[in-house]
DNA sequence: CGAGCGATTGAAAAGACTCAACCACCGTGG
DNA sequence: CCACGGTGGTTGAGTCTTTTCAATCGCTCG
């Protein structure tokens, strides 16, 4: 269980940081950072930021896990992606000056610091590493999502589901995935009952483990094959 | 038809730029771009990068049409956006430090100067409207895809077309669409056969008008309807 | 204990794909 | 100048995947 502080967190203790895109700051840059952000606690499903609404900052989740998605048109969510501790969320739409496309929601509670959108711009305006570090992640994604729109585009659900599930393992290891099949579907791409059905299939063959919400993968090797990488 | 020149062609009088990412330039920028640039003509067809090769600078297409796509498992091709004059291309890579993840090909003849990674990173360092210009552009993409992604996974053949339909009018304009049946199909993310079925239903709705490969569209609105935005 | 929500199952329908055949246009070479 | 071959475009039929809708189950929370 997450301790439920409105407490402070120290950025130049954060674990988190570390491997993330504030890691190359000097300890001037955490000072002040850490001077100027607002740390908070969210519960389950709550919500970071929604579609059309404008960026006043970023948020740096220090620990817990956030959802990107997309509403279609009926109103379904589409899952863009899971972001997890040491992340930062809600740059993109800060930079192109538009209002969010997508919409952050927690997925347990979490804690998750702000950083005001002056204190941001003007730290990438001073520090090289981190505008490079940003430039960087900004251009790995685009090439992530152009996976993610030829998967959509040729692969089947089932396909989908092997693709996606090595997305997750990746994101939850060591833990096990921890998702509604709602949300898996959304992620996936396919009706509820679909993904269901298919998981079903995937326990049978001996690939993962079930219990409630959570899914185990037995065999990664098998769930490469099919996600046909 | 377009002058199949080798010869160079100037920055400072290349009518492209203006409403490009390289429309911040200084003088003293433009004239070193210039002498450090190479122009090339490129014939239909022609490929400017590969899959899987290193990026070793950027491409900034002075005169024609280029498209930026995926080969699934299968070797179908995905597209994932088509780059227009005045458009830079190749730079994503080039920032992550990776190779392609994408291709770029021809779809026309066409005019296309290539800038060095050092010369553009260089640039970048030194020039912060370029910067901006280029982090935004990248930020707009992404919500792009984004967007691409949602589309892929909850809207119908039908619905993805009238959609890309739009893209492409915005892209071509005021000359009507003009791609083969398969390119379109590949961009629109289905089979080539069910595009040519869902042509000919546009065209008795009187959505579009087709002559061989150009299509112009009668009833912009119908297909912003049908695209369902 | 009952309401309600998430998960599950079944059956039917719809959408899209595949395969195979055929057409139409275009440039080439005889 | 015309027959030829090739490529891209088109059509039809059958099949399969996936969705939809409806019903049921099971658990948790008040």
């Amino acid at each position: 269980m997450l301790e439920k502080s409105h407490k402070h967190i120290t950025c130049s203790t954060c674990s988190s940081r570390n491997n993330s895109l504030l890691g190359s700051l000097c300890s001037d840059e955490i000072d002040h950072v850490n001077a100027h952000k607002s740390c908070n606690y969210f519960k389950k499903q709550q919500s970071l930021f929604l579609e059309g609404s404008f960026p006043r900052g970023v948020f740096c989740i220090n620990q817990g896990m956030v959802k990107i998605f997309q509403r279609g048109d009926e109103g379904k969510e589409q899952i863009i992606h899971i972001a997890k501790s040491g992340e930062m969320v809600g740059f993109r739409a800060m930079f192109s000056e538009e209002p969010y496309k997508v919409a952050a929601e927690t997925l347990e509670e979490s804690n998750i610091c702000f950083i005001g959108k002056d204190d941001f711009l003007n730290m990438m305006d001073s520090n090289p590493v981190l505008r490079k570090g940003i430039i960087k992640e900004l251009s790995k994604e685009l090439s992530d999502r152009a996976d993610f729109i030829t998967n959509m585009a040729q692969k089947s659900v089932r396909e989908r589901l092997a693709f996606t599930m090595i997305l997750l393992m990746d994101i939850y290891n060591p833990e096990p995935i921890n998702l509604s099949r709602e949300d898996l579907a959304n992620f996936v791409g396919t009706a509820t009952e679909t993904l269901i059905r298919l998981l079903k299939d995937f326990k049978e063959e001996g690939i993962i483990e079930v219990h409630t919400r959570k899914i185990t993968v037995l065999n990664k090797e098998k769930l490469f094959s099919l996600a046909g990488k």
